[in-house]
DNA sequence: TTAGAAAACGAAAGCGTTTTCGTCTCTATT
DNA sequence: AATAGAGACGAAAACGCTTTCGTTTTCTAA
């Protein structure tokens, strides 16, 4: 059907070998032939085969990429959705191309390893926040080179944001604000993130010498408007109701301010509010939320940067790069 | 290095065409002879190279996407990523993985179209609201199948929201409300839900018989927050200032109600708004923003059935699929 | 003019599959 | 006992490319 080598060397009359030679820069070439065949590849429409060429040379260029949809999130999640951007902008240049997978292969469930081994990927990323996944761990420990996002790990290059500085701001922030009860709305304890922004503001709060009752600490869930809203209930009916409250995403602290306001309270008037993720919204509700922002462009490049290295074979070990964040001030927190 | 299927076929004693035919589920091999090869392919880990299998059987089993990063938003824009991720799941079952790529192979810029051949994929499916692009059109104009979302285009098929409904829809509601000085904050012309809702609501606001001045249709630029709240301004300063505002995304809407308020006015009271998505953050923001909502599921899914038929030959003609959208009403309009 | 070096080119193997068609061995039928 | 047919299996070609290494041609210098 398409044309291939073979057409190109019977139209211009030389072998396979010098018009494959011409397609590679092959030095051993002479000018002329060099351009006719150019020519004739151009007028014929000829492009080569990726399978044929990959087949041969063992090179896909092409990255796989698992994101994480047991949450339900997946791709809408803009978090992901703008590392995963800058991520494919990056390795574009270096003519990468990116696989989405599904884990099984014709009928039966494989798992991604061997769904990527079998599409024969130079690399894989994942973007995932969640510890204890079987499948991802096979893919860590494999010989595929592979840069994970959000996630710690010891067998594999790492990439996440520095959550204990982002705590450890936000804290910062509300104490210069006067502010000593502050409440934490967690995470969820399987998502690293929410582990260690819990650990965080554990470890800020001791270091700033501030005393925080076990029950200032609630576990807003996934992530949810509807877990931060029910993690603020809580805190609400509370004898000694913090004066402020930071929460593990933008998303939980939107859930908390509604539950604040539907309690005929302000903020941040009665009840400071700090968020984390500085969503695209964030800037759009009322009071425009305080927040942490993650670095998801640096994130979603130097992920790529750090993948293509390894594949390049130009890292030595694991890579682990911890990037900053910075705190977003906004309207939803004021002095006590 | 891996594990091929001549291995195979030398661990278990057979040729490789009977091992190949194992694994294809040829019916002429014996039951021993099948759990044989099945127990060592097991054992040894063996895993076809899709590149060796793609190559002789011309079928890749993968699925190639563009999405247009022009505007700047790409996968960030929710309503791609939500119709990309419906999309993935339903082609999934199928066996078939997504392939992003890039606009260039190696060092040359070559254009969707080629690389989309030299990356052998099965199909397109192209997620885009702009028109008059020249690399998408040849896509298009190919023999790949292929299917394009939320753009019109007679040359192959397409699937999208009704957007003359949603307008209608939104303007019913309205002049129900009794409203008659209704405005409409236009999104690019350029794109084809701009030109498509704008025309809707000139068409229903002649059938439902209001008089709509030239002044009260202004272009909000490329569905941004900014574009929405410069447009309301031009709106706000006109001698006879609208009393309902129907905007073309939700985006401007905010946009639109910023500037609003900043005018010291009030939403809904003094202006009504209705916006058009539903994203996200739409029931989020004070007041709740009522608008048109695109049944993103939907078009994800039925866009991957749509190219599935195609790629199997099943559709006769090309299919174009218009799907119905839905009024969210929440508290962003008002009874004048 | 000629030997030797450099430049151009091609033959062929190999990459890992699928698939057609042929061969061989049984079993069942007459 | 002979034979037709079914059941199992394998040889070999094909898919489109890269790459090594050898061969031929052309050029340079003595």
């Amino acid at each position: 059907m398409a044309v291939t080598i073979y057409d190109i060397a019977k139209a211009t009359g030389f072998s396979i070998t010098t018009v494959s030679k011409v397609l590679n820069n092959y030095p051993d070439v002479g000018k002329k032939t060099r351009e006719k065949i150019l020519k004739t590849v151009d007028e014929m429409g000829y492009y080569p085969s990726s399978y044929a060429r990959t087949l041969t040379t063992k090179k896909s260029y092409t990255l796989g990429v698992i994101y994480m949809e047991s949450l339900g999130i997946g791709l809408k999640h803009s978090f992901f959705s703008a590392i995963i951007q800058s991520f494919k902008q990056v390795v574009e240049l270096e003519g990468y191309d990116l696989l989405f997978i599904a884990n099984k292969i014709g009928d039966e469930k494989k798992s991604y390893l061997d769904h990527f081994k079998y599409r024969g990927v130079d690399g894989v990323v994942v973007f995932s926040s969640e510890n204890d996944d079987d499948e991802l761990e096979k893919v860590i420990e494999s010989d595929l080179p592979s840069v994970i996002v959000d996630l710690d790990s010891a067998n594999t290059n790492v990439i996440y944001s520095d959550n204990y500085q982002g705590t450890e701001m936000a804290l910062k922030y509300l104490m210069a604000l006067g502010h000593k009860k502050i409440a934490h709305i967690a995470g969820h304890q399987n998502t690293f993130s929410g582990i260690e922004r819990m650990k965080g503001f554990l470890k800020a709060t001791k270091q700033l010498g501030i005393q925080i009752p076990p029950s200032y600490i609630v576990n807003g869930g996934f992530f949810s408007v509807e877990g931060g809203k029910e993690a603020m209930q809580q805190l609400l009916v509370l004898s000694e109701r913090p004066t402020a409250v930071f929460a593990s995403s933008d998303t939980m602290a939107l859930g908390a301010m509604e539950a604040i306001k539907e309690a005929g309270l302000r903020v941040p008037e009665d009840i400071s509010i700090i968020g984390y993720d500085n969503v695209e919204w964030s800037d759009y509700i009322t009071p425009k939320l305080t927040t942490v922002k993650q670095n998801v462009d640096k994130i979603g490049a130097d992920a790529a940067k750090i993948l293509l290295n390894s594949i390049n074979g130009k890292n030595a070990s694991y890579i682990k790069e911890v990037v900053p964040v910075s705190l977003i001030k906004r309207d939803s927190c004021s002095e006590l």
